[in-house]
DNA sequence: CAAGAAAATAAGCATCGTTCAATAGTCTAA
DNA sequence: TTAGACTATTGAACGATGCTTATTTTCTTG
């Protein structure tokens, strides 16, 4: 048995998170249980219920410190010498290769349901708002957009290379390499800015 | 106890498949069980293991019903009267629909990954195949592109498509009904189109 | 040192996918 | 017509799962 003095309670927690954080990168989060989490840092289950609600708040906590270093990274630029454009490829670059080289960790953000009669409002989701906002500005600097076309395209932008990326290393399309999302990527955000200009210059001519 | 005579092995196979299927459509994938299923149908677990190979092989022929039908929900108008432009669109907004209409049921498609030392190859896929090239053919009548470039941009868009599906009905973004997700949809491919066209031409002269 | 608080366990409940021996119903051949 | 073969179906079993509760152990405080 652990002794009361092992692990005090967010030494008990970080074990926890990290613990159940690898079998999520390790095999995915539908493999993901209580039983394993204990058994891998020497608890058993009912500990786990001294520190989170339930499984779900588990998955929570994990999910927030995925969030947390995803958004980092696709900040992670100095987007001084970049124009715009570039910066809203470079972004797209980082959401890409983030999820292609933390597959199982990034899709658990999405796979992850928050049972409806939860009263608990997912605290996650404000950290996507962020990068919303990110992408919002980043797009008003290449031309004189309105707040809401600015708004509309990010949504699209933001959606588009999600979609690229689930279909692409689950196989669902020909293009599984992280090289060709890329390209997939890069000719798509030129042709959604080129096309974003033109509606653009059309409306106030 | 079910009579031996009273179900033969197509109509039992019929029977799963269906009672499965309703259990997808009301509760999502995750809530399907062997044991839910055939109890629905009236037999034991057993019985299912005399048809299907096991739970995966039968979440495979669900999904098989459900790729079917959505083929044929996305090909299903009379494209007679459309500019190829307008037949882009129109395909977008019956994929949404498809996904909105049909949320538990189309992610089902998504959501079920055969596991890795499965012999058997994913015969839904080649069903996605067929929509890609139906795409690849509606591009390639909006001008001259090369077989390539029509390929890639039929890529693009279905991958850009389905992301404003997963996260506009998971409700990641701000826009969860279906009129706005159409509306995101028409701004998509209008832009895509123009951008498309423009680097056509760029290319040319 | 005793008592209460906190921590950790263990057991119970209702699930899950899958397998397999036993049984019940049907058919064929003698 | 009936014995035997055949096979569809059952039901129990196995080792898992998540969740909850009661109980035991450990530590701290007065």
């Amino acid at each position: 048995m652990a002794r009361r003095s092992d692990h005090n309670r967010s030494e008990l927690k970080a074990m926890a998170i990290e613990a159940g954080l690898e079998i999520i990168i390790n095999d995915g989060l539908n493999a993901l249980s209580t039983r394993k989490i204990s058994k891998k840092i020497g608890y058993t289950v009912g500990t786990l219920y001294n520190i989170f609600k339930n499984l779900d708040d588990l998955i929570g906590q994990i999910n927030l410190g995925t969030i947390t270093k995803m958004v980092k990274a696709i900040m992670a630029q100095n987007s001084q010498n970049m124009t715009p454009e570039e910066e809203l490829i470079q972004i797209g670059y980082n959401y890409i290769s983030f999820a292609y080289n933390n597959f199982n960790r990034w899709n658990a953000l999405f796979l992850h349901q928050i049972p409806e009669g939860s009263k608990l409002p997912d605290k996650n989701f404000e950290h996507f708002l962020e990068l919303h906002s990110y992408l919002v500005r980043t797009i008003l600097k290449i031309d004189k957009f309105s707040e809401d076309d600015a708004k509309l395209h990010s949504k699209i932008l933001w959606s588009s290379v999600h979609g690229i990326c689930i279909l692409g290393i689950t196989q669902k399309i020909q293009s599984d390499s992280e090289a060709h999302l890329h390209f997939m990527l890069k000719s798509l955000v030129n042709t959604q800015i080129i096309g974003m200009k033109q509606i653009l210059s059309k409306r106030n001519s």
